[in-house]
DNA sequence: CGAATATCTGAGCAAAGGCTCATCTTCTTC
DNA sequence: GAAGAAGATGAGCCTTTGCTCAGATATTCG
């Protein structure tokens, strides 16, 4: 985490806020994260008021606006965490992805989308929930930028000969997204069973099978 | 529309309001699920407060809550109109499937669940965002049952010998759900691009390709 | 008509939640 | 150790929103 909260300027004020210097600051900073993260991740989104944050934090309000323009921003900084982490383990997960023969390349794209959608689950849908606008865009973009690796990996595999790579690289991962997200929210336990993960490959498998090629 | 608008019976209070007799009640409440209706579509879940829906229908707030005990009242009317059309669409739509050699049979599921998904997007997104317990259990409920009658239809034919048709179904019905939302929401015109619905046959013949068999 | 019933009205109450600001405490620095 | 900067506090302002209630208006029917 290098910068840690770095105001931000995107609708009026550019940056009216305060930047933790001391040490204690940066911890109060952190504090108020962890405790919304935490409010977010066990009571959902309507529960995470910004008096409930700062409480559940053991800092004052005021503290909370010192640090944060608006509550807006404060989950911007959490989806902002949230996203790196996902990030992260998605690249670790996708490692030399690119080497491998097909079938064992899919099981592993498989089990990187469940392993990053695993790292939290209830928070992640919390955050799409708070209908913060900057938040909800920061999140597609996230996806869209996955829809577009898995894409061009396709198209590197040149003896696939697909027609439209992306397309069907977007396909594939909103399908895939829908169907882990539907999964954790109904029944968590379920995505650990194999048959689970088999379907997914085989979707995905088949859908390379049928796709459009070029000549 | 059977019975125009019962009050439901859920929280605490059983039936504690009116239900329309005279025309003109009938036409009030007919307005108010509309300006809801309009509202949510046009503006979103946040907007739609109750003052806001009772100005549009051109009613008063009290005769809003003159029809329905409390705003979750109001949605889960909504949700379960919603879902009667989203549900006879999608009725009309999988006619006759049984009887289909498999390729047509899918492509006419896929053709389905677009067009169930079509009746309106926004207000469906809107929906799902707003919240009520009870309408989000609505939803569910109905999209649980549609995975179980496709699980079912894959158990019909026998022919295809699939080891877990229960499980295939779910997750196709879920993984195509996901990517016609995420469609709908991010850029609606790809709906209609026939690669799509390309995409999403071949996704669900391959996938029945690779899934599991009995000996 | 007139009573009874049904419908409608909208000012405003109460609760909730975002956020400010005057004030106090702690830290740094010379 | 004194001054100024950084940090922390929390009562309470202000807005929003769900919802009530006392009463006005409309409809039905003998």
């Amino acid at each position: 985490m290098p910068t840690p909260t770095r105001p931000k300027a995107h609708k009026k004020r550019p940056q009216p806020r305060r930047s933790p210097i001391q040490g204690r600051a940066q911890a109060t900073v952190e504090a108020i994260l962890k405790a919304a993260a935490q409010i977010l991740e066990r009571h959902g989104a309507e529960a995470a008021t910004t008096n409930a944050i700062a409480e559940r934090a053991g800092v004052s309000i005021g503290s909370l606006y010192q640090y944060f323009t608006d509550r807006d921003a404060l989950i911007d900084e959490l989806v902002r965490r949230h996203i790196a982490v996902m990030s992260s383990v998605l690249g670790e997960a996708l490692a030399g992805i690119r080497d491998r023969p097909l079938p064992g390349a899919v099981a592993q794209l498989v089990a990187a989308i469940v392993a990053a959608h695993r790292v939290a689950p209830r928070l992640h849908q919390a955050l799409h929930q708070c209908a913060a606008r900057q938040a909800s865009a920061s999140i597609d973009h996230f996806e869209t930028e996955l829809e577009l690796r898995v894409g061009e990996a396709l198209r590197a595999r040149s003896e696939l000969r697909l027609a439209a790579p992306e397309l069907l690289g977007a396909a594939l991962v909103q399908a895939l997204g829908g169907l882990v997200r539907t999964t954790l929210r109904r029944d968590p336990e379920r995505l650990d069973d194999p048959a689970m993960a088999a379907a997914m490959t085989g979707m995905i498998l088949g859908a390379l099978d049928h796709a459009p090629r070029h000549p």
